[in-house]
RNA sequence: GGGGACGUAGCUCAAUUGGGAGAGCACCGCCUUUGCAAGGCGGGGGUUGAGGGUUCGAUCCCCUUCGUCUCCA
C-alpha cells in the first residue's frame, strides 16, 4: 500500500467512526509558546482536551507533519529515527473512550477490508495496572496473553512516569501495537493514549479520575507504510525512497544503505524535507529558536554533503523532487519551491564560505600542533571554533586525521557542555498553559468585536482580573494606584461580551479609550487579545465596576484614526515592494502604529535609495487616487482565487476577511481600514534597514507625522541655512566650499606657516661634535605638523637630533626624531623626550626614531626646550 | 534570551608594552603599446562602526551602544 493509500484509508475509517477530518496543522505553530514544531498530532487539539475552548465536535481525525529533533544525532543511522515525519491519529474530547479505541485500532489494521494485517503478527503493551484495556485487548478482541504485556510507567504512561514523578495535570495509560518484522524485530506502530486521571501531588493515591476522558492516538505514517510494503527502513517507502535516490544522484554516489555515504544520504534526505516544509512557512535559518533549528539541519546536511565532496551548492536543487513526492497531502508545497530554494541556497552559500574562512584558522592550529608536537587537535581548541566561527568538529576530525593527528572528543564534549552551563538554560514553558481566563473561556466563545464599524458599544462585563485572578468587582482605591512608577504591577484586565477595542493582532497595536459607566471609569491603555476575547488593560480611574454590569466602550477615535491611516498605508507598501522587488518580497513581521509603520519582508540587499523613492511614489500614487478600500468576508478559497495575498505557513480559517483596496491589492487582514486611500494623506518611508539575513526592514510615517516630518526637516533646514548666513538654496554649495576650505587650512598649518622654516632652523641649529641639534618652539603646530618637519629635517641634514614642543590651551605637546645613525650609537629618541616631558609635567615615549609626549604647565615650555637640549648633549657625550 | 568573535580605504586584510594609519586589488591621471593583455610613474580616497572614559598620547585598554558572524536554549 502507498503512503497516500494508507492516510486516505486511515482518514476516511475514522470518519466511518463518526470522527471530524481535520487538516493538518501548521509545522510552526506560532500561538503555542511551548514549542517550536508541532511534536505530535494531538497539539492542535490542547484547548479540546482541556475543555479550554467551546467544541464544534467531539472526535477527530488527523494526518499531522511533525517535527521533532531530540533524537537528531540517529537519523540516518536507524531505520526509523526522522525529524520530519507524519502522525496518523484518532482523538476523542470526552466521547469514545478506551473499548473504542482499542477495537477501532484493532479492525483498522487486521480487515481484511482495510490494512488487512495478519494478526499473529501484531503483539500489545498495556500499563501495569490498566487492567480496562488489558481485558478489552485479551477478551474482546481475543489476542492470546502471550502476545499481551504489562508494561511499567515509564513505558506505557502519558507523560512518561508521570505517577511518580510528575508533572502534575492530565494524564493516562497507554497501550501500544507492535508489528513483528521479517528480521524478527518488534516495532511500535500505534501508541493509544487513555487520558483519564489529573496528577496532584506525589504518590499514594495521586492520580485523580477525569469527569471527562480523552483518547488521543499516533500512528506513525512512515514507519506504518514500511511495515505494508516489506522493506527494512522508513526511508525506503514509497515516498522517501525516491527523494534518497535524488541525493544520492546529486552527491553522484550509488546509494548503498550499509555503509557512511549511505547514512548521510538519508540523513541529507530526512533534512531537506523537513527544512523545506519549515521554509514554506516562512521560517528563515537564523540565530533563535525555530529559526536555528532550520540553519542547523541544513548545515548539518551541507556538512555531509562536503564530506562526500560536494564544495558548492547542492542542498537547494532537491526541494522539487521533496514537493513532488509530497504533492498529494500538501500540493501547496509546490508553490513555493523556487522560494525555499533560495533561500536554502543562500544558507548553503553562507556556510560553504564559513568553512572556507575556518579553513585558514585551522591551518594556523594544525601549525601550533605541529610546533608542539602533540599530535591530537586539543576539544577546547575544537570548541572554540565551533561556538565562535562555526567550524563543525566532525569536519576537523576529517581534517586532523588527514595530518595524522587524533581528536579529542571526549574534551570537545566537556569544552561544549560549559559552553551549555555559560549560556544558561532558558527557562521551559509548560506543555499545558493555563490562566485565569480559562473558565471563561468554557463558558463562551469570545468577545464580539463590533470595532470594525463603529468607535463606541455597549457591553456587559464577563470578566474582571487583578493580580492574575478573576475578581467579582473592582473598586478605585485612592492616588497611589496612580503611581507611574509600578502601574504596570498594577495594571487591570476587563473582558466585555461585546467591545469596539481593536486587541492586537497582525502587526496592529491595540487600541486606547475608556470603558465608562454611572458608577465608574475606567482608562484603557492597552488592549490585548486571547483565545477570541479582547482585553482591556488599564486603570480604574474613579468609581467602580462589577461583573455583569453594562459599561460604554469608547475608544480614542483620533489615535485609531492615525492606525487606520498606517495600516492602509502598509498594503500599499506591500503592494509595491512585490511590484519593485518581486514577489519574493513577501511580509515577515508587521507593526501597525499610530500613523507609523514598519514592515519587514523577504529580500537579501539592501534596497537602495532610488528603488525605494519608486516604492515611495507608487505608495503615494496610491493614496492621491483617493482608491476605495473594502473589507468582505468570503470562503477562503474564493479569496484565493481572487488572488487574494496570503502568508504561507499561516492557517487561515474556513471564512476569512479580505481587505481590498480597489485596483492596487487584496490582503487577507483582520485589522481596521480606512475607507478610502485618500484619508491616508501622505506616506513617508524615513528608513530602510537590516533584521537578520534575509530580512530588510522599512519604516515609514503617515499622516500627521509625515507632516510633522516634513516640517521638522524645513526647520533644520533653515537653521542651517541661518547659521550659515545662506539661503537655504545655496546650504548644499556653501558647505561644500566651506570643507573644502578647512581641509586647505588645515594642510596649510605647517611649521613654515607658523614660522618655521627648515633651512631656518638648520641654520639656527646647535652643534655637538657634528651633530645638528635643533630645538624649538613650534607654536601653531600639532603633532603632525612637527612630525612632518621633523622628516623634512632629517632628509636634509645628519646626524641631526630634532625636538619640537607646541603649547595649545592648557597642554604642552612634544615631539622628538633622532637621524638613523644616531639610533646607531644607542641613542633613542625615546629616553631623550622623557626629561623634557618631566619639565612640563608630563609623560612621553615612543619609538627609536621618533617619540611623542605630553605635558600641562604652558609655562614651562621655554625651560623644557633648555633642557631638551642639554641632555642631547649629555647623551652625545656620554 | 544567554555565551564567544569580529567591525580599519570601494573590496580583501596588516599595523610590536598604547607612540607617524599601511599593503594588495580596484579607481583616476600620465607614459609605453597599432590595439588588446600587460607594464612603468604619479594621484585621489579614512571622523579606524558610533558615543563616553583612562592617558601627555587610543585602531590597540575600560564602559555603553549599533551592526555582522557563530554556538547554546
Amino acid at each position: 500500500m502507498k503512503a497516500d493509500d494508507l492516510r486516505e484509508a486511515y482518514l476516511s475509517f475514522f470518519e466511518s467512526k463518526g470522527c471530524v477530518r481535520r487538516p493538518s496543522d501548521v509545522l510552526v505553530p506560532r500561538w503555542d509558546p511551548s514549542v517550536l514544531f508541532t511534536p505530535a498530532g494531538m497539539n492542535q487539539f490542547k484547548d479540546h482536551f482541556l475543555g479550554k475552548c467551546k467544541l464544534d465536535y467531539t472526535r477527530a481525525t488527523t494526518c499531522q507533519k511533525c517535527l521533532r529533533t531530540g533524537d537528531i544525532d540517529n537519523v540516518g543511522r536507524t531505520p526509523r529515527h526522522h525529524t520530519f515525519f507524519e502522525m496518523l491519529g484518532n482523538f476523542s474530547f470526552g466521547d469514545y473512550f478506551k473499548r473504542e479505541a482499542i477495537l477501532w485500532a484493532w479492525e483498522f489494521l487486521t480487515s481484511r477490508d482495510w490494512l488487512n494485517i495478519a494478526p499473529e503478527k501484531l503483539s500489545i503493551t498495556v500499563y501495569e495496572d490498566d487492567n480496562e484495556a488489558y481485558c478489552i485487548w485479551s477478551d474482546e478482541v481475543g489476542v492470546p496473553a502471550t502476545r499481551i504485556t504489562r508494561m511499567g510507567e515509564d513505558d506505557n504512561f502519558w507523560p512518561a512516569s508521570a505517577p511518580s514523578q510528575g508533572p502534575d495535570g492530565v494524564c493516562g495509560p497507554c497501550s501500544e501495537v507492535f508489528y513483528r518484522m521479517p528480521d524478527g524485530s518488534d516495532v511500535e506502530i500505534w501508541n493509544l493514549v487513555f487520558t483519564q486521571f489529573n496528577r496532584v501531588g506525589d504518590p499514594p493515591d495521586n492520580l485523580r479520575p477525569l469527569p471527562s476522558r480523552n483518547i488521543d492516538t499516533g500512528m506513525g505514517l512512515e514507519r506504518t507504510c514500511a511495515m505494508l510494503q516489506g522493506v527494512d527502513s522508513n526511508f525506503h517507502i514509497d515516498i522517501l525512497m525516491p527523494l534518497v535516490e535524488a541525493v544520492a544522484e546529486t552527491c553522484q554516489r550509488r546509494y548503498q544503505p550499509e555503509d557512511d555515504d549511505g547514512r548521510r544520504i538519508r540523513r541529507i534526505a530526512d533534512h531537506v524535507r523537513a527544512c523545506s516544509f519549515a521554509i514554506h512557512e516562512n521560517v528563515l535559518p537564523g540565530n533563535n529558536e525555530e529559526k536555528y533549528v532550520v540553519k542547523r539541519l541544513l548545515r548539518r546536511a551541507v556538512l555531509d554533503g562536503w564530506q562526500m565532496g560536494m564544495r558548492e551548492p547542492f542542498l537547494h536543487t532537491l526541494t522539487a523532487a521533496v514537493a513532488a513526492q509530497m504533492k498529494r497531502p500538501y500540493p501547496e508545497l509546490g508553490d513555493t519551491v523556487d522560494r525555499v530554494a533560495g533561500v536554502i541556497k543562500r544558507e548553503e552559500e553562507s556556510f560553504l564560505a564559513t568553512i572556507d574562512g575556518g579553513l585558514a584558522r585551522i591551518e594556523k592550529l594544525f601549525e601550533s600542533i605541529d610546533s608542539t608536537g602533540g599530535g591530537l587537535v586539543g576539544g577546547e581548541d575544537a570548541a572554540e571554533l565551533y561556538t565562535t566561527y562555526g567550524f563543525p568538529p566532525e569536519l576537523l576530525e576529517t581534517l586532523a586525521a588527514e595530518r595524522n593527528c587524533a581528536f579529542d572528543w571526549n574534551g570537545f564534549r566537556e569544552a561544549m557542555d560549559a559552553h551549555g552551563q555559560r549560556s544558561g538554560a532558558g527557562s521551559r514553558v509548560e506543555v499545558f498553559t493555563s490562566g485565569p481566563l480559562d473558565a471563561l473561556k468554557k463558558a463562551m466563545h469570545g468577545s464580539e468585536f463590533v470595532g470594525y464599524d463603529t468607535l463606541e458599544t455597549e457591553g456587559k462585563i464577563v470578566g474582571i482580573i487583578a493580580q492574575d485572578r478573576l475578581c467579582e468587582s473592582l473598586q478605585e482605591i485612592g492616588p497611589e494606584t496612580r503611581d507611574l512608577r509600578d502601574d504596570s504591577h498594577r495594571l487591570i484586565t476587563v473582558v466585555l461580551d461585546r467591545t469596539s477595542f481593536y486587541g492586537e493582532s497582525g502587526g496592529q497595536v491595540g487600541d486606547t479609550g475608556w470603558l465608562e459607566c454611572p458608577e465608574g471609569r475606567f482608562e484603557v491603555l492597552d488592549t490585548q487579545r486571547e483565545g477570541g476575547f479582547m482585553l482591556h488593560i488599564g486603570h480604574l480611574r474613579s468609581g467602580c465596576l462589577d461583573l455583569g454590569q453594562t459599561v460604554r466602550a469608547v475608544v480614542d477615535n483620533d489615535r485609531r484614526a492615525a492606525i487606520r491611516r498606517a495600516h492602509s498605508a502598509t498594503h500599499l507598501v506591500h503592494a509595491a515592494l512585490q511590484h519593485f522587488l518581486g514577489s519574493h518580497a513577501v511580509q515577515q513581521g508587521s507593526k501597525v502604529d499610530a500613523d507609523h509603520l514598519r514592515f519587514d519582508f523577504s529580500h537579501t540587499s539592501a534596497v537602495g535609495p532610488e528603488t525605494l523613492e519608486q516604492i515611495e511614489d507608487m505608495v503615494n500614487a496610491g493614496t492621491l487616487a483617493a482608491a476605495p478600500v473594502a473589507a468582505t468576508l468570503l470562503p477562503l478559497e474564493e479569496a484565493r482565487h481572487a488572488g487574494a495575498m496570503m502568508l504561507f505557513g499561516e492557517k487561515y480559517p474556513d471564512v476569512v476577511r479580505m481587505v481590498s483596496i480597489d485596483g492596487l491589492s487584496r490582503e487577507l487582514c483582520g485589522g481596521t481600514h480606512v475607507t478610502n486611500t485618500g484619508e491616508i494623506g501622505a506616506v513617508k518611508i524615513i528608513a530602510e534597514e537590516s533584521v537578520s539575513a534575509g530580512t530588510r526592514r522599512v519604516v515609514a510615517v503617515t499622516g500627521q507625522r509625515a507632516m510633522q516630518r516634513f516640517r521638522q526637516a524645513e526647520a533644520t533646514l533653515a537653521a542651517s541655512a541661518a547659521a550659515l548666513k545662506v539661503p537655504v538654496g545655496d546650504l548644499t554649495a556653501r558647505l561644500t566650499s566651506l570643507t573644502k576650505e578647512i581641509k586647505e587650512l588645515k594642510k596649510q598649518r605647517s611649521p613654515s606657516s607658523a614660522g618655521l622654516s627648515a633651512d631656518g632652523l638648520l641654520a639656527a641649529a646647535q652643534q655637538v661634535d657634528n651633530v645638528k641639534i635643533v630645538v624649538a618652539d613650534a607654536a601653531g603646530c600639532d603633532a603632525a605638523a612637527m612630525r612632518q618637519c621633523i622628516d623634512q629635517l632629517r632628509q636634509k641634514a645628519s646626524p641631526i637630533a630634532v625636538l619640537f614642543a607646541a603649547a595649545e590651551g592648557d597642554k604642552v605637546t612634544l615631539v622628538a626624531g633622532i637621524s638613523r645613525d644616531l639610533q646607531d650609537r644607542g641613542i633613542s629618541a625615546g629616553n631623550w623626550i622623557k626629561e623634557p616631558a618631566a619639565t612640563v609635567g608630563g609623560r612621553g615615549g615612543g619609538r627609536p626614531d621618533l617619540a611623542q609626549a605630553g605635558g600641562k604647565l604652558v609655562a614651562k615650555l621655554p625651560d623644557a626646550l633648555d633642557v631638551a637640549a642639554a641632555a642631547m648633549k649629555a647623551l652625545l657625550q656620554g
